[in-house]
DNA sequence: GTAATTTTTACGGTTTTCCGTAAAAAAGTT
DNA sequence: AACTTTTTTACGGAAAACCGTAAAAATTAC
């Protein structure tokens, strides 16, 4: 079984609960935790440099802002930044989210190990997928799995999201287009961005932007 | 201290987190835990018919929906259901939502004992917050009660509240206009309608009545 | 009871949203 | 290459939101 395992997780609850399920369950003797991204490069780099690599990551993928100021926001940009600098060790995310292209491009493109919903069997999946890892193979939750093929579900895009997101924060029609035009971002058009917003319309059910916006609230799309 | 404990919560993480804490630091004996609201309140009536009552429920608000058919969908509705049939035993929420209204709320109303943020110190607030509620005092996270203190906290009137409760969903300001004149609600004209909507969006600092309720949302409002 | 103040209502003008139609551009097919 | 389909953009009119001003009504003060 592993030995040094790295667990990067803002909820300390969460943090404690695989922790222990490491130690006691799977017996991994070193376990560490961290609660911010930066932390979590700087110390797979130190240990790396001792000579006393981590051999496992496990990590959340989105993380509460306070008021430290950061350079790695999201388990995201930490997977990335590790990957670009050549850090191989297995990895395996373990998160609320799941969409599943987004788990899909975890795999294919990061080399990410395995996927973990956070759920009601959460804690057994990741021990499941540690021992997998350990065997050199994948894993993903079944939750995720399901989803890829029951294509019923509605997904959003991101850039629906940003739509959303943008009148959440009080920005005009107008306004949204004249931003996303200076990003470079398509469509930007005003009458595209209506169109896609009727669109949301339909499928959240809602007479117009502001009831919109309440039910992407309700959501919890933003 | 508490001897006998339910915990609610559907991450099995973070319910497995908790106990453990429960347990080893706190030395509990009796820590059980369900991940849905309505064997939660099978198990209070039951354990409370056999003469073993809990002694605390330490719950969260919001639970993934699975394919299980269920009569409460969140700790909200457990907690009223509780109190409305005469449950009195202390009640402990922790959640990730941080809206100051509800929280209020859920101290005055319900007669919530502690909240506590799931966050970088969730745990360690609950530790306290245990060990505050056993003698009988209310504990709030940090960083709810700042937020109370912090940047103005309103009261609202009931009416304001409605005409935002309007506006999620999917009402026009002419169709607000003239359902309250309908009850024969006053004030009911356009004309004052768009006045207080002008002072809410002062308050809650929006442009339009979009982020209006989006703000609204995230305080908890509506 | 009258004056002063506040609240409610009315109205006009401008901007923005809402909704349909349709052209232009891009992408995909054969 | 020519055609079809999809996506993006454009435009015009009606409804609604936005903003200022001001009259009417209700409250309060004296």
């Amino acid at each position: 079984m592993f030995k040094k395992v790295l667990v990067v997780e803002d909820l300390d609850t969460v943090a404690y609960g695989i922790s222990m399920m490491l130690k006691q369950e799977l017996g991994i003797r070193e376990v560490h935790s961290t609660e911010y991204c930066d932390k979590a490069y700087t110390k797979i780099e130190g240990e790396l440099r001792k000579g006393q690599p981590y051999d496992l990551l496990i990590t959340d993928l989105s993380f509460k802002k306070d008021h430290t100021p950061l350079q790695l926001h999201s388990g995201k940009e930490l997977i990335e930044k590790l990957r670009q600098k050549e850090h191989n060790l297995p990895i395996i995310i373990c998160s609320v989210e799941e969409k599943p292209t987004m788990v899909k491009r975890f795999i294919q493109i990061d080399k990410v190990s395995a996927y973990v919903l956070k759920g009601r069997n959460g804690l057994k999946d990741l021990k499941e997928a540690v021992m997998a890892v350990f065997k050199g193979q994948h894993f993903v939750s079944n939750t995720i799995t399901q989803l890829t093929k029951g294509s019923g579900f509605f997904e959003l895009e991101d850039y629906d999201v940003s739509l959303l997101s943008y009148l959440s924060n009080g920005f005009s029609q107008t306004e949204i287009s004249a931003t996303l035009s200076k990003e470079g971002i398509s469509p930007s058009s005003l009458s595209s961005i209506e169109k896609r917003l009727n669109k949301l319309k339909d499928i959240l059910k809602a007479n117009n932007n502001v009831q919109l916006v309440a039910n992407a609230k309700d959501l919890g799309l933003i």
